[in-house]
DNA sequence: GAGTGGTCTAGACCACTGT
DNA sequence: CAGTGGTCTAGACCACTCC
């Protein structure tokens, strides 16, 4: 006749006791992904509790990106995005490709390595390029001095159905691209899949790349910009390309949703033959 | 007269008002880390809104780890860890060690580079050593039948001044490692430090290292198990150990608090001679 | 045992959505 | 314009800490 019953329905009460319930209601297959939820008031008749109480129980799902729906709107259960994998093996893939006919690699689909997305005619890509003062973090992995500057390069990959987005940026020293004017056209050519090639077109090899790897919550922009829940983490990567020489020629900050992608790094080792 | 005043303090109204305010006292230095934070009920009066307003704020920069706390103690302002590092490098520097003598690898701190921690009198590792059934993913990788069975080796290493801690978990196949049994004993050294060295015991080489990694949010029993914030994601390590045959050896899920290290992964690429 | 953090009910208001 | 989500004030209770 108390709490330690184990098998019978504990009473409802609090805020956690409703979010348990909800989510056995879609794990038990009563809610289907895309089902609208009940309202709050609803809610918090079935479940005997405060619409205070339910109002934070689905807040607290939507955060976790179990649930969606706008503020005033209707609330429905969110369809999972499908899951995928950006393997440093790209690199390897991206290297060899860079020296294939420009037909070759378009075929391929360079550009799909760095978004690890297919490219379809659902997306569109919003590109900006901007000459400007590096911040003092890329300026300092660059070696540069005071007053050299940088090609800005963000992009914004947006879902035309509001289904989702990614984004990056990139930075190449102004110095070093300005060899190439094509490397200025935002227009040239999508980006940032043949970004080695357009490296090779100056005459330099990448010998390694480096990614560096944070996880963060989203800001309130990029909650609303790539449609991150704003309780799931995202992993953000900071990939460092160096020259044969060792000099960082370019910096790519990319920010990937943590419930949408998983990373795999190969670190192969030498034998030891001794 | 209204709020597009930017330059004067705005009214304190919201929950989200007394968060910046309270952050922007840290940044100003009013209140310095380790200092305490005033009461709800003094920070209600001082800003002008209700106790629950000031709790929500509170409670918001505690799960964000600005601020920390027990409940019904006091709150202060909280001590940033030291950030750290943890680099594939790693595995090549473990690699070449593992031909080194007992010594040298003591000396060197072969343990230290998977938790990346520098090993004091400050933290002692509670090592469990058990035979069990393995998890289905688990099974998976290592392409087990069923019924084979797995050592499952968990460490917690906890900071005796409860100022944080870390934790792992390894699989090794069973019927592989039972050739050697020091590999069953607990107390044999410290762990896992010398998985590497272990392996090639039994004849082992590996290859290849795989990283997979992924982030999400910590559960509540890691939030007080290893002292992290519960709104601070959770960096999650599977390193799959591969032979020079291409076959998993071990697998170790290495949880790291995202605001304590920064992975980094360095690929390196093939030239290009042609 | 007083103080504190956390959270529930209760009622109210506002901004936005969805017809 | 009705419905909905979000959130603030208000008052209350409980568990825990700290002295």
């Amino acid at each position: 006749m108390n709490t330690s019953d184990s098998t019978a329905d504990p009473p409802v009460r609090t805020a956690p006791d409703v979010i348990s319930a909800l989510l056995a209601a879609i794990r038990e297959g009563e809610l289907q992904p895309g089902d609208h939820v009940p309202s709050n008031s609803a809610l918090a008749a079935q479940y005997g509790v405060h619409r205070n109480t339910a109002s934070k129980a689905v807040s607290h799902l939507k955060a976790a990106g179990v649930l969606s729906g706008p503020a005033g709107g209707k609330t429905w259960v969110r369809v999972k995005p499908p899951y995928t994998r950006r393997s440093n093996m790209r690199y390897h893939i991206e290297k060899a490709l860079t020296l294939k006919s420009e037909e070759e690699r378009a075929a391929t689909g360079v550009a799909e390595l760095d978004s690890n997305l297919k490219i379809e005619s659902l997306y569109e890509d919003l590109v900006d390029y901007d000459v400007v003062d590096p911040p003092s973090d890329i300026a300092e992995i660059f070696g540069l001095a005071e007053g050299q500057q940088v090609l800005r390069r963000t992009r914004l990959r947006r879902h035309r159905a509001g289904a989702g987005s990614s984004g990056s940026v990139s930075y190449l020293p102004y110095d070093l691209i300005k060899r190439n004017p094509d490397l200025l056209d935002a227009k040239r050519e999508p980006w940032p899949g043949g970004t080695m090639h357009q490296l090779f077109t100056i005459g330099i090899e990448i010998g390694r790349i480096q990614d560096r790897v944070t996880a963060s919550m989203p800001t309130p922009e990029e909650s609303v910009e790539y449609d991150i829940p704003p309780g799931v983490p995202v992993l953000r990567i900071r990939k460092i390309s160096y020259s044969t020489e060792d000099d960082a020629v370019e910096i790519a900050d990319i920010p990937i949703p943590a419930d949408r992608v998983e990373l795999v790094y190969d670190t192969m080792l030498e034998g030891w033959e001794s």
